[in-house]
This record gives structure tokens, C-alpha cells and sequence, in this order.
DNA sequence: TTTGAAACAACTTCGTT
DNA sequence: AACGAAGTTGTTTCAAA
């Protein structure tokens, strides 16, 4: 992979500020011609370091209220894959961390209420997991988004 | 706001998976003219239902490589707006939130290396902190991106 | 609210430097 | 690697239904 220059550095930024920005606005804001620029975000997307764009939703709109985090501790020779694969059928996991310590995993959840929370905490702690300590999120600070 | 029906819902759900999708693509998926989606996607964002669009950069590429959760405890009196606050200050808080009970705070973060981890987390302990517990990511499954 | 059409803007490719 | 030009495609607005 080539190395990422400074003009590099500056592209990535602004679409992370904004992912629809067009390829004319970028070119202005980086001083390069727009079919320079395209090929650089091109570049950038081929080589991994962009994976994708998206939009940004905000679920408490959709009636997705609560917010959660959830410790969850295993039986000790459940191989990690296995505890991210379980968590990734859940949908409800945003997202889901092994973790090196205690506990085994972190997760992630989006729920509509606290009694559908309880549900899925309930759904977690299937298999073979020992244990879970939730936490819900009161107010956040997010860098991007 | 008005309601989300299930043309908003598909369309929410193809921005989320390609943030850079043209209209006219939107409209041919969706079934509608590219004017008719122009305008409801117009409205979503109006409406605050979408916040933004970003591109989804691999840090580990760019040499961030480790990513870790801590969970900050503050002295009593502390506002959660002053947690917050601090962490919002030091530029390796990916996001923070407050949490009902203990801890006070959670934290995700972004550094080169455990190094870095390290003095990251230092910073973290200034101020009105009175303890940390820091969980560094082995593995992640993220539902979108 | 949706549509179709028209004017405008942006994208993408390609030959050149 | 970057540029500029040319052809293609997408965006945005507006009148009509």
C-alpha cells in the first residue's frame, strides 16, 4: 500500500465530515483538479482505508430510545470467534468486542425500551455465556456523528 | 414530524449501507421517481432523522492500531455534563458515555499503540477521576461498517 | 406527494504533460 | 501523478396532475 500523504489525510477528513461531499468541492478544498482528487478517494477506497460511506442515522427518531452496554463472561473454553458470532445474531448488537481480561466481551445495544432491553439481555445470555453486567447509557459524546 | 413509512424506512436502509448512493439509484431501488426520493431524503435530513453522511475509515491503517473501552469513576459531586466535558477534550476519545450506576463513565478509545494507550489513559485520570478500569479490544464485530 | 422534462452541475475517462 | 477537455450521467427545480 502506498503511503498516505498530507493531501490524503485532508480528503479523509472532510468525507468523514461530510460522505457526500462532491468530488468538485473536495478538488477546491485541496488545492488539486477533481479528477486528481477522484483518483486519490479511488485509491484510498481500493487500499482498505476507506471502507465504505454511510448515513447517519439517529435511532432515538426510528423509537429506538435505549442505549446499552453489556459485560458479558463466558465458560472458559468458548473460543472468541464463537462469542462475536453469537452476538452478531442478535439484532440488536450494534457492536460486540472481545476483550483481553475480564470480562470476555463488550457489547453493544440499541433497544426500543427498557423492557425490550430485558429481552435481549435475556437473549444474551444464552449459550454458553456465565454472566452479564448491562449498563445504560444516560448521554453520550461521539467525535464523528 | 411526519411519520416514517416503509419507502423512508428502505431508503434509510440504503443510505446506511452506501452513504454515496445517487439519487436516480435510490429511486430505481425504492421504485419511486429520483424527484419523489430527492425529496424524502431531503425531508429525513430536515427532520434530524438522518444527521449526516461520513466515510468509514479503517484506523488500524492509517497506524492506530489499538482500541480500548475504560470505565471512569468520578468523585460524587461531579456533573455528568463536566465528564463529558473532559472527555470530549482529549482527541483519542472515539465517544463517551455517561452510565446509570457504576462506573460513571465509558469511554472508547483510539491509540498508535499501548504506549500511547498508556499515556492516554493517564490523561484520562487527571481532573476529578478518582479510578479507572480499561479493557483493550482483541477482536470487534460492528453491524454497519 | 408524485411525476416528467429541462437546465444545470458533477462524474468519469482519456490523451497530454 | 496531475491536468484539462469532452462525453456521459446525475441533480435540482418547476409546472402539472
Amino acid at each position: 500500500m502506498e503511503a498516505i500523504d498530507s493531501i490524503d489525510q485532508n480528503l479523509l477528513r472532510l468525507l468523514q465530515a461530510d460522505g457526500r461531499a462532491t468530488y468538485s468541492e473536495l478538488a477546491g478544498r485541496v488545492g488539486l483538479s477533481v479528477a486528481a482528487t477522484k483518483r486519490r478517494i479511488d485509491r484510498l477506497c481500493a487500499a482498505g482505508v476507506i471502507t465504505g460511506f454511510t448515513a447517519l442515522v439517529d435511532q432515538t427518531k426510528l423509537g429506538w430510545a435505549v442505549e446499552a452496554f453489556t459485560e458479558v463472561r463466558y465458560v472458559g473454553t468458548t473460543p472468541p470467534e464463537d462469542m462475536l458470532r453469537a452476538m452478531s445474531e442478535i439484532p440488536e448488537v450494534a457492536a460486540a468486542y472481545t476483550i483481553a481480561g475480564d470480562p470476555d466481551v463488550l457489547v453493544k445495544l440499541r433497544a426500543r425500551d427498557n423492557r425490550h432491553l430485558q429481552n435481549v439481555i435475556e437473549r444474551l445470555r444464552r449459550g454458553r455465556a456465565t454472566g452479564t453486567k448491562s449498563m445504560i447509557v444516560l448521554d453520550a459524546y461521539r467525535r464523528e456523528g
